[in-house]
DNA sequence: AGACTCGGATAGTTCTACTCTCCGTTCATG
DNA sequence: CATGAACGGAGAGTAGAACTATCCGAGTCT
């Protein structure tokens, strides 16, 4: 297959492919001649990966090509596929020193200690939750920091099966990719559902005879 | 308060609040002279939540716009803010129409039947699944589908809570404001509390005795 | 043989979110 | 009350991201 069929088959334009090429998101193909290559199924698979990376998970070309860095690295085990995904996909503001992140450091600190949670100071989610945590505390209200446990016992349960489920497979071949799948379309797919969830329980309170 | 103070208090350079202004983020300042206008606390605050929804919700400065009009108007319900801010949070893809889709439509509104949930055709979070799922179909791997009630029961039981926590309050006043906040940095909340608890749980799989 | 297509490289485009510059006015300080 | 800094408003300019278009000389199809 050359590149305009890979661009017929995966719908994406022959000049993005190029790109993709280009930035390291798509290997090279199989070059038959100093400027012809072919490429092959696997191309197509990887290729489709890049496009939900960049379009369901919302990654930046930068961190697509990070994470499947990652995925292409034989060594690398499931740990730090992990840190390596949540890297890419947690929005990081870089943090200011006031006193809301001094308490949001707190609030955290207790959380994990509370749940016995083992995260790590660097972790993505860890920092991300500061930041979030530090905006609330500078916006006053404390809405959503009362469902700061509701979430927690949410998503340790999510958590554990989601680690569960790629630990109870025969090792490794593929089990990266999984991981990073999982990881970020896993987020994208627990967002959706949140707003359904959100939208039935309130269409509910609206009226159970089923009006909107 | 001037433009310089509004700047110096919420750390938004001055031409950057200007931006806002022209763009409808931040209502105009009260004129004492044809040129020159004076900003109270609640500029202040309505430029920290500028900020939140732009660095730790992501949204565009068009969806943020979207959102505040909704904020800002008197008429509007909870139930619609509910779905504006959906619509904002939810990046939508475009949606093709093969037959992954139309898999993706059933396993939604399979799951939707199952668990009793009361969704439009047309909720953002529902249309955001169908887009994750048609993904995953198309990615060819099973792994996410497998968790997807587990999701969804986690999800149903933080849905519950958080219309709850806004409804258990006396009626308006801002709680279109919190419907917002909890929405945008909830989910923010809500990825990053994940990203903890998938770290601490692959943790323990690697190895009780603590090393990372 | 000749039109089409290829891979690779470079330059250009579009969009978003600012940021800069300018203008005439107003405020603040000496 | 002079004068320089700050103001509001408008328009143009900029930086980064993600493509997209053009060009080239070389291969491929019929």
């Amino acid at each position: 297959m050359r590149v305009a069929e890979l661009s017929r088959r995966s719908g994406v334009s022959v000049a993005s492919i190029k790109y993709y090429l280009r930035e390291g998101l798509l290997p090279p193909g199989e070059l038959t001649s100093p400027n012809q290559a072919h490429y092959d199924e696997e191309h197509l698979r990887r290729l489709r990966l890049v496009r939900a990376l960049l379009d369901v998970g919302g990654l930046t070309v930068a961190g697509a090509r990070d994470v499947l860095a990652t995925v292409d690295d034989e060594q690398v085990d499931l740990h730090v596929a992990l840190g390596t995904a949540q890297d890419a996909v947690m929005a990081s503001v870089q943090p200011v020193e006031d006193d809301a992140s001094v308490r949001a450091e707190k609030v955290v600190a207790d959380l994990v200690a509370r749940r016995g949670w083992r995260v790590s100071e660097n972790n993505a989610g860890r920092r991300a939750a500061v930041d979030v945590l530090a905006t609330l505390d500078r916006l006053g209200g404390d809405q959503v920091v009362g469902l700061l446990d509701v979430y927690a016992e949410a998503m340790e349960a999510v958590g554990d099966r989601e680690v569960a489920a790629v630990v109870d497979r025969d090792e490794r071949e593929g089990s990266v990719e999984r991981v990073v799948v999982g990881i970020v379309l896993g987020g994208a797919l627990i967002a959706a559902l949140r707003g359904m969830a959100q939208e039935s329980a309130s269409a509910r309170r609206v009226g159970p005879s089923g009006e909107r």
